[in-house]
Order: structure tokens, then C-alpha cells, then sequence
RNA sequence: GGCCCGUUGGUCAAGUGGUUAAGACACCGCCCUUUCACGGCGGUAUCAGGGGUUCGAAUCCCCUACGGGUCACCA
């Protein structure tokens, strides 16, 4: 009978928003962690902007993560339908009942008029709210009003000089003044309730227990709170998780990089690490590890340790988190998640033949350290792919000059040509002897090689390097290598 | 501008009147490694400012500053 009832409903308006994930993220666990249920509504009623399109990617998005809701959209529920859209028969009968009960009111203003009234009040200094004027329209005034082609939009009546105080879950305490608020429209003049009106019916209609959203909503919530009132619906527990911020400290928008979910798993982001990115930022667990499963943060997810105050969102320890959970899943994981890269990078064709897979594995696992999400792989893969040697820079050709280089090298070339073939121990025997024999330090060996076959100064394990890359293409880099120096 | 929320190192943050103010990312150093990285060890660095209350304030109150949100026939 009290069991806890949360919900995510996002308007399917554009790509979906990190920030969006969050505030699912957290009703999600909650639910979980409490054995109530989680629901998924789609807000849809700005007609202009929602798309069916855009509600597909916010599902994918949800599943990708993990995130699977008990009712809503396309698994029903019992007090569905669960989009706004597919409502609108239900709001009408409430927007009738305020009608009558004078909770609310028809407003003939064109929009035209509003902006008017808008601009004077903010000339004066004043702050911008409805001042009226439909208030007590006679049924004579109406139909004057409605002659002139005018259609009314549904405004709701403020109660005046009432103080709306209510106990946030998150933030404490938090009061308004009615008078601040002004008269809403609640229905505009094609029918269609507006989000301050659906979201309280939705929420009361369908057994809301618990609306944890993002602060945005702070400032709309005495007005969603005076029409639970006039309805005499019990009010939910409200709770306000503060905003993801760019590095710059405003809400995060595109030009702080990627801000959609889908643009981190096409970067090659595991779901497994934004759902503990995400679960950190604005929530702090007990004790001090960092790293959860999915199972460990429900467990342990509780709203009196969510922050009141807004977080930065810190690539770089996403990015940290990626790389842990990336080396834990391993090359094959990996690999597949950086084809669509190295297939852009021009470095492989699609689909990859068993062999050609098998071989980009082992390649994938030399440089796996390095990588932070798989998009990367395309770049720090890149020396096994470009037979062409460029010298990264002057002293890297230099190196090569050195007098005692020329007999290293040729050393080099025999005695791995004299093999019959490559493995690790092989290639490791062929570099320790020349080092012994010419009675050399490594770094007379190791380094130039590496340059000569790569350019770079830096890279893959070299053995492993040379052993992928294999005989033939070693010595072709090579000749080409010391004609360039 | 009005209203609302917030402010602990560069970033995420623990902390709820008495602590040497945790931990993580990033950064720096050392070790490991004939490269780089991973890993290990160590280090730099924080209570926005000012007034109170108190024997004692990061913690409680007030003011200021700064940041954010919201004031739509968007959500």
C-alpha cells in the first residue's frame, strides 16, 4: 500500500542529456534499493519540439545503462497511458473541476498583450507576472471576448498572500510566497495542458510517491503544490538533486564537449562507468572506495547523502573510471567497442575476418593501459597500422645518426631475418644478443629500433611491436627507415 | 531586477560544536619497467569574506560577495 513510487519523464525534445541520465540514475536506484517501483513517462506535450525519434533514443539510452522501468511507456502499467500526449482526455476532466470549483479561470489575453504587459512591468522595474485582468470575467465579457476570435487559454487562480512551505528531501525546509507567483496558464489555447499542470496530475493520478527531479524545478514546485491543493490530492515528497556544471560552472551544455549519452557510448564509454560516474557526482557513499557495480550502489544509494550543492562534471575522472572498467573488461571488449574508430581511422575494413579480429586483439591488448575510452585506440593503435615511418621530431632522426647505430641496425636486420619465426622470446633473444654482442647499452639498441620502426620515441611494448607486425614489415620499415636518415 | 537554492584543495567530496579537516581524480616526486602506460609509495593544495553565539566553530545565527536556478500559451 505505501510503497514507494518514483518516475523519470523526460520530454523526448533532443538528444538525451547527461544531466537527464542522473536524475533517472537516481530514481532508479532508489527504487531499487527501496523494492518500489520505478516509472518512465514521456512529457510530450510540447507538440513543436517532441519527437518519437527522440523517445526512442531516450529508451536505448536507459537500456544501455541498465536502467529498466517497471511501468510506462511500452510496458504499461495500471495507470496508463504514460504518454502526456495520450492523456489529454483525462486532464480535461480536472481542468473542468477547477473551472468550476473557481480554482481556475479563462483568459481571453493574447500573447501579444502579455509580452506587452511583460515589457512595461520590466521597464518599471517590476517583476514579470500576470496582473489580472481575466480574473473576474463575466459570462458577458466572455462571450464578447470569444466574438472577437479570441481562444482562452486555462489560467489557475493563486491564492493570495499564503505562504507555501514545504520539506525538500534533499535541500531541508523550503518557503514561497504566493504573492510571488501570479496567475498561470495551466491549458493553453489549443487544449493542451502546459508542464506545471500534467506533471501534477500525471504524478497524483499515477501514485507518485517520491518526485526527486533536478533543480530546476525548485522554482516550479509551489506552483505544482497550489493546484495538488486545490484537487485534494495528497502531496508527494519532493526532492531537488542540484545541476551538472561545464568546467566554467554553468549548466552543462554543448560547448563543454559531449553532454548526451549517446555521444558517450559512440566515444567507446563503458555503461558500467557512467552509471558509477554519474551515481558520484551529487551523491557520496560511506566509507571511501570509489568503484561500484550497479548492485553495490543500490545497496548503498540514499537520498540524505545526495549534495544540495551543484558538481562540476570532471571528465577526467570519468575518464578514469572508463579506463578501469575498460581493462577489466578486456581486449575483446575493447577492440569491438573501437572498430567503428579504427574503421573511420581508415585502418580496417569491415566486417574483419577470424584472423584479422584475432590479431587486432593482441594489438588492442598491448596498448590497453593507455586508453581511456575506446575511441582512443585508433590513435595508440596507429603505429600498427602506418608502414610509412615519420619521425616525430629531429631528435628522434638524430638518435639515428649516432655512430654506433649503423652496426645495430644491421645487426638487427640479420639476425631477425635469420629467424625462422617470430615470438616473444625469439625477438628478446635477438635484441639481448645484439646489446651483448656489440657491447652496447640497451638504450643503443632498444630506442633506436623502436624510432626506426615507428618514429616515435614512445610507444608499445617493442617486442610485442615487432612480433605483431611481423618479419616482413619490420624489415620493409626498416630499409625505408635508414634511406630516409 | 524579484523570488529560491548553493559556496570545504584545480575537480568530485567526507565532515552535523572539540579531527593532525578523510578519500578519489588531476598534478608533482620516487619505485617498478631498457620507452610510455598500468601498479605501488609519498607529496603540494581546501573550510568565499566579515560580524556575532560559544570555553571552543567548516559545523549555529546575521550581513556581504560570488555562482546557479526560476519568473513562457518550454519542459
Amino acid at each position: 500500500m505505501n510503497e514507494l513510487r518514483v518516475r523519470f519523464a523526460p520530454s523526448p525534445t533532443g538528444p538525451f542529456h547527461i544531466g537527464g541520465a542522473r536524475s533517472a540514475l537516481f530514481n532508479w536506484l532508489l527504487a531499487r534499493r527501496e523494492g518500489g517501483k520505478f516509472i518512465l513517462r514521456i512529457e510530450d506535450t510540447d507538440l513543436e519540439r517532441s519527437s518519437r525519434e527522440s523517445e526512442e533514443n531516450i529508451k536505448e539510452a536507459l537500456r544501455w545503462l541498465g536502467i529498466d522501468w517497471d511501468e510506462g511507456v511500452d510496458v504499461g502499467g495500471p495507470y496508463g497511458p504514460y504518454r502526456q500526449t495520450e492523456r489529454l482526455g483525462l486532464y480535461r476532466e480536472y481542468t473542468a473541476k477547477l473551472l468550476a470549483a473557481g480554482h481556475a479561470y479563462h483568459c481571453y489575453c493574447s500573447e501579444d498583450e502579455l509580452e506587452a504587459e511583460r515589457q512595461a512591468q520590466l521597464a518599471k522595474g517590476e517583476t514579470p507576472r500576470y496582473g489580472g485582468r481575466c480574473r473576474c470575467l463575466g459570462d458577458e465579457d466572455r462571450r464578447r471576448l470569444a466574438a472577437e476570435g479570441r481562444k482562452p487559454t486555462v489560467r489557475f487562480r493563486v491564492p493570495e498572500g499564503k505562504a507555501i512551505i514545504f520539506n525538500d528531501l534533499v535541500r531541508g525546509t523550503v518557503s514561497f510566497e504566493s504573492s510571488g507567483v501570479g496567475d498561470f496558464v495551466i491549458v493553453k489555447s489549443d487544449g493542451i495542458p502546459v508542464y506545471n499542470y500534467a506533471v501534477v496530475l500525471d504524478d497524483a493520478l499515477m501514485r507518485v510517491t517520491h518526485v526527486i527531479r533536478a533543480e530546476e524545478h525548485l522554482s516550479n514546485t509551489p506552483r505544482q503544490i497550489v493546484i495538488y491543493e486545490a484537487l485534494g490530492f495528497p502531496l508527494p515528497a519532493f526532492g531537488h538533486i542540484s545541476l551538472i556544471l561545464g568546467k566554467d560552472r554553468t549548466k552543462m551544455s554543448k560547448r563543454h564537449g559531449a553532454t548526451s549519452v549517446e555521444q558517450y557510448k559512440c566515444l567507446g564509454y563503458l555503461p558500467a562507468a557512467i552509471v558509477n560516474f554519474l551515481a558520484l557526482l551529487g551523491w557520496a557513499p560511506e566509507g571511501e572506495e570509489e568503484i561500484f557495480s550497479r548492485e553495490e550502489l543500490i545497496s548503498r544509494f540514499s537520498l540524505d547523502r545526495v549534495a544540495k550543492n551543484p558538481a562540476v562534471f570532471d571528465v577526467d575522472k570519468l575518464n578514469w573510471l572508463n579506463a578501469h572498467y575498460l581493462r577489466a573488461a578486456g581486449p575483446a571488449v575493447i577492440t569491438e567497442l573501437a572498430l567503428p574508430h579504427l574503421a573511420a581511422a581508415g585502418y580496417v575494413t569491415l566486417p574483419l575476418s577470424g584472423n584479422e579480429r584475432a590479431w587486432l586483439e593482441q594489438a588492442v591488448a598491448v596498448v590497453q593501459e593507455h586508453i581511456s575510452y575506446a575511441a582512443q585506440a585508433a590513435e595508440h593503435l596507429a603505429v600498427f597500422f602506418k608502414d610509412d615511418v615519420a619521425f616525430e621530431s629531429d631528435e628522434a632522426a638524430a638518435i639515428l645518426r649516432d655512430a654506433d647505430i649503423p652496426p645495430v641496425m644491421a645487426a638487427f636486420r640479420e639476425r631477425l631475418a635469420a629467424l625462422p619465426a617470430l615470438d616473444d622470446a625469439a625477438v628478446k633473444g635477438v635484441l639481448k644478443g645484439i646489446v651483448k654482442d656489440l657491447k652496447l647499452g640497451g638504450n643503443k639498441v632498444y630506442m633506436p629500433v623502436r624510432i626506426a620502426l615507428t618514429g616515435q620515441a614512445h610507444g608499445p611494448d617493442l617486442i610485442r611491436l615487432i612480433v605483431l607486425l611481423g618479419k616482413d614489415r619490420v624489415l620493409a620499415r626498416l630499409e625505408k627507415t635508414l634511406k630516409a636518415i
